[in-house]
DNA sequence: TCTGATTCTGCTTAT
DNA sequence: CAGAATCAGA
């Protein structure tokens, strides 16, 4: 018997005709758990080392840079004589700006371009509706990004915006976008989308540029298909019209990033397009107990818009799933806290294998809280982030304009900070003259310095800026970036302009700043050429799961989002209300499923042990609220969950019983009556009895109420969520009225 | 032009 | 509650 084969070894019949596809279109619909990165690293391996392809005509897509350094790490790892950057392995986006370095001069851009963020993009647009003197009040400038946003996802330029919206705003929308689009080109910055559709329009307008690249990239991959967008489906189809190489992997069952243009049409789409493909379906789950399995099952199969596929394992039954109960989000927090301590005490679960995931980043704050007060490590992925500070993302902007001083985005940023005495007007004056001419902004000041445009203290300011800026920029190609961004650092006295180095408050942005600088420095260690130019685009790339350190022994804390793709033994989801998991305006905009998919993501990552759980009353705008659980919960069959009462239970001795198999689902019969708090008193405990769980998540509907305005009757109806919520209550006479469940004063009569 | 204080407004999710 | 916008006053 020869060696085993690492490439073709321990895969089950499935796993392996995925990874020995002949060339052809393949679609692996890999459910949640089912070995989907070996699949798609060992196929990448099988590629090069068994039919030819060399490392570099592989063009693989992943959504994060995290999932894209784990691929590489498991592909050189299969095959360790291949060098880590002959892979094409990287985000879209990544790829994207990659291709466009080199060619986006074809479209009369310039290639030096910077990328816009979210918040650079906004400003940017809030700046236009200023010059076309639309105020905000109008057209909300969030609404105008998201639908410029959309557009570019749909391929749609401004003329055509119509075909995406159809509104009385339409024609401000449209002029906005337009002037928008001039404002950020004339920048050179190209955002989010634009990386993307910049990349599908040069592959469109330039057959001999296509040509290049479909006979550079022999094979297209893609993970994590059901997310991927017009745009992103659109760039695929194009790379391999001429072969038709190509490997996708999905699970329509994890599709939640609609809100970003994802739809499941493009798995079913696929096949319109590549007739000829080939399907595998990986359907055995070798990563979660099956209690965890099968309660995923359950809540997933209320799901309508999915193909009908159920997971199995051969893992044992395990624990059961815990349903956490708690009065108030802070004591939600605690609970959760005591519970994971416990769990690493009594059952060994190390804290590095374990993750708390909620729905809205706004929820970590109150975790970290309660994890720091019992002395326990953990890490935030995403949040506040790093590059988010204002005192990182100047230094940035410094870095920014020397390497372009065009960046007039970036140069707005920076022109009066620190201050130097160039005010609104003196900023107005020089975009005014900068949009007549059709030039930059640094065109403008440049002009301005020259003197008789300005007022005199005005003048020598703005040519002292020139002048730093001339230099920086001659020194950004021969220079380090660490040695200009120290440099900089200096000249402007950026440390001396944020005040007294003893307040904690600078002392943090300081030490931030060194942050700063050391990541540049060990960005120069690891990246051999690394320019000025290549640190900008890695920086403005990153996602803020890449930015998490690896290896400490800490539970980790991020958004459901950010969970797709990772597992660990132990799994809180924690915020599981109404109006919060199912988030409330997700439901609004008819995303319900999406939600569903959500939850569904979060409780596959379990490996052993899945945690639940909600309060009665949470906090909104700084008012104690009272909160639905989440609808999902009942999703779950009974024999699955075992409730947990925050407030009558110590942790300790339920882990000690747990772990001694002294606490199971109660059967039926004895299970006690669920109580809660009803929602028209905060104070009054209701008991709630011979009630299906379908009339508990309306709660009253059904209900007898008495109210002192209009007598007894009964709750028919009730919609809304949180503040919102509101109940039809039919009276004794026909008559029938609407409430707003946080006024309505009517007791429940029993 | 800059500052600090006060009022206003609004929490998804993220490359 | 917290960040943004706005305003009074130097």
């Amino acid at each position: 018997m020869i060696e085993r084969d690492r490439i073709l070894s321990a895969l089950n019949p499935q796993q392996l005709e995925a990874v020995t596809a002949p060339d052809v279109p393949v679609l692996i619909v890999a459910g949640a758990g089912s070995g989907k990165t070996r699949v798609i690293t060992r196929r990448v391996a099988f590629l090069i080392r068994d039919r030819g392809y060399r490392p570099w005509q592989i063009f693989a897509a992943t959504f994060t840079n995290k999932a894209a350094a784990e691929m590489k790490r498991r592909v050189v790892q299969l095959l360790p004589h291949v060098p880590d950057n002959d892979l094409h392995i990287a985000t879209f986006h990544s790829l994207c700006a990659r291709i466009l370095r080199r060619e986006i001069t074809a479209l009369g851009f310039s290639s030096n371009f910077t990328i816009a963020d979210e918040r650079d993009q906004l400003s940017a647009i809030k700046h236009v509706m200023r010059e076309l003197g639309i105020s905000e009040k109008e057209v909300k400038p969030g609404y105008a990004q998201e639908v410029i946003n959309q557009c570019k996802i749909r391929l749609l330029d401004p003329l055509r915006l119509g075909e995406y919206i159809e509104s009385r705003y339409e024609e401000q929308l449209a002029a906005i976008y337009e002037a928008y689009e001039k404002y950020i080109h004339a920048s050179s910055a190209l955002d989010f989308e634009d990386l993307i559709l910049m990349t599908v329009r040069l592959f469109t307008e330039r057959a001999d540029v296509l040509t290049r690249y479909q006979e550079k990239y022999l094979h297209v991959m893609v993970d994590e298909f059901q997310d991927i967008n017009d745009s992103q489906f659109a760039l695929v189809r194009l790379l391999t019209a001429a072969h038709h190489h190509l490997t996708v992997v999905g699970d329509e069952d994890q599709t939640i990033y609609s809100w970003r243009g994802a739809d499941i049409r493009h798995i079913l789409e696929f096949e319109k397009y590549y007739p000829e493909r080939i399907v595998v379906r990986l359907e055995q789950n070798y990563r979660s107990t099956q209690t965890i399995l099968n309660a995923a099952n359950a809540v997933i199969s209320h799901n309508t818009e999915r193909f009908n596929k159920t997971l199995f394992t051969e893992l044992p039954k395990g624990l059961p799933v815990l349903v956490l109960q708690a009065e108030n989000d802070r004591e939600e927090a605690r609970a959760v806290a005591e519970l994971a301590l416990e769990l690493s005490r009594r059952l060994g679960i190390a804290y590095s294998e374990m993750a708390i995931f909620y729905r809205t980043a706004a929820l970590s704050r109150t975790y970290e809280e309660q994890l720091r007060s019992l002395n326990m490590p953990y890490r935030v992925v995403g949040g506040v982030r790093f590059y988010d500070r204002a005192e990182v993302k100047d230094m940035l902007a410094y870095l920014q304009v020397a390497q372009n001083p065009r960046n007039t985005l970036s140069l707005l940023r920076i022109i009066n900070t620190p201050k130097r005495g160039l005010g609104d007007k003196t900023i107005g004056k020089l975009l005014g003259w900068a949009r007549q001419r059709g030039t930059s902004l640094f065109d403008s000041i440049e002009n301005a310095a020259k003197g008789g445009f300005l007022p005199a203290a005005a003048t020598s300011a703005v040519a002292a800026l020139v002048e730093k800026i001339r230099t920086w920029h001659a020194d950004s190609t021969s220079k380090l970036p660490s040695e200009l961004f120290a440099q900089i650092r200096e000249d402007i006295g950026y440390d001396e302009s944020l005040g007294d180095p003893e307040q904690m408050e600078v002392r943090s942005r300081l030490e931030n700043l060194d942050e700063l600088y050391n990541s540049i420095v060990a960005y120069e260690r690891e990246t051999p050429e690394a320019t000025l130019a290549s640190y900008l685009e890695n920086v403005s790339l990153l996602s803020p799961v890449d930015e998490a350190k690896e290896g400490q022994d800490a539970i980790t804390l991020m958004t459901l989002h950010m969970a797709k793709g990772l597992e660990f033994r132990c799994v809180f989801i924690v915020g599981c209300n109404e109006g919060l998991l199912p988030h409330a305006r997700s439901v609004e905009e008819g995303h319900l499923e999406e939600e569903r998919r959500l939850f569904y993501v979060g409780m596959t990552r379990a490996r052993e042990v899945l945690v639940l759980s909600h309060c009665s009353h949470r906090t909104y705008y700084g008012e104690p609220r009272y909160d639905f659980p989440s609808p999902f919960l009942e999703e779950i069959p009974s024999p699955l969950v075992l409730h947990v009462d925050a407030s009558r239970t110590n942790m300790a001795r339920f882990v000690h019983d747990l772990s001694h198999g002294k606490r199971e689902p109660p059967s039926e019969s004895q299970r006690p009556n669920q109580q809660f708090y009803d929602a028209t008193s905060r104070h009054e405990l209701v008991s709630r009895q011979n009630l299906s769980p379908r009339s508990q998540r309306s709660s009253l509907v059904g209900k007898r109420v008495r109210h002192p305005l209009i007598g007894e009757g009964v709750v028919i109806e009730s919609g809304g969520m949180g503040k919102e919520r509101w109940y039809v209550v039919e009276g004794d006479d026909g008559s029938r009225v609407k409430f707003l469940a946080r006024y309505a004063q009517f007791e429940v009569c029993e």
